[in-house]
DNA sequence: TATATTTAGTTAGTAAAACAATTATTATCT
DNA sequence: AGATAATAATTGTTTTACTAACTAAATATA
């Protein structure tokens, strides 16, 4: 193999990963938006988090979500405004809040659920384990070169 | 296998994807500012592709670039205003703008170019040949199974 | 030719991302 | 206890994504 295709490899990679990334999430953010869910996917992925341990802190939600400590307070806003989540005071630490799900968040969280699956087959067809799990080492793979100071 | 141990390979796989496409912008942008390049990311996107063809109109430069049309328009409004770029009008399609590199524009992309090979070496430092061609194959697979109408 | 449709680009509004700076509270350390 | 540092969350600013509505020009069609 001679250099140049081994740079034109090097070269395309960066996009191919932001493409695919970004196709995902527009392809999920239209079939969110077809069955009338008026939730981002961004906040949706939060939604996600809190149905699997409910009551993080914000700082939290902000790691387990990969996005920082102010997107979290705007996304958390938005939901607030929309009734799926509350801040719950927390009495031991009063600068940190408990979010929450409330019933109309746990109501929309088993609405949406059905249609994960769904997106998965499609976005993931023709792929099997094996490939699946090569594409996430070598994604970890790249995420932990970067991640070094 | 079983259908759980898939269903949780199918779970992290767009997070792990998406997680990888922000770092890696995160990381190139950190570049970017540690050596004073007064641009953006996506910025650089369009100069760099605007580096392999000059002259390119709008709709093309937002197909080459996985944009929108106008996010297109603001950043070339942007780059106008940092004098990298210029709107030349097209003599026989009156509608349209041919977008070209200013020397300024030009010079910024030579000084840039040297710091994508390293950033690159950085990011896909540990993966071979085989294993980048693999990642991109899946990656443009998923793309495919949901670009489909 | 006249009308309709398509295309290139812009503008406006909401949501989100990154970053820095700020406030309020808690923890640490003499 | 009192000063200092660290932490949780918020606010402000710039940029990008997406949608929709819009202008102007080119193309298709009747």
């Amino acid at each position: 193999m001679t250099v140049d295709v081994l740079q034109q490899t090097e070269y395309m990679t960066g996009f191919i990963i932001e493409r695919s990334s970004k196709k995902m999430k527009q392809s999920f953010q239209q079939v969110l938006k077809d069955h009338d869910f008026n939730i981002t996917v961004d906040q949706w992925v939060v939604l996600q988090e809190l149905n699997q341990s409910n009551g993080q802190g914000q700082i939290e939600l902000a790691s387990k979500t990969f996005k920082d400590a102010p997107t979290i307070t705007r996304i958390i806003d938005i939901l607030c405004k929309k009734a799926y989540v509350e801040r719950i005071p927390n009495p031991t630490d009063r600068r940190r809040f408990k979010i929450c799900l409330t019933k109309h968040g746990e109501q929309l969280v088993s609405q949406v659920m059905p249609h994960i699956h769904a997106f998965r087959q499609k976005a993931y067809a023709g792929l099997n384990h094996k490939q699946l799990e090569q594409l996430k080492t070598a994604l970890n793979h790249i995420f932990e070169n970067l991640n070094t100071i």
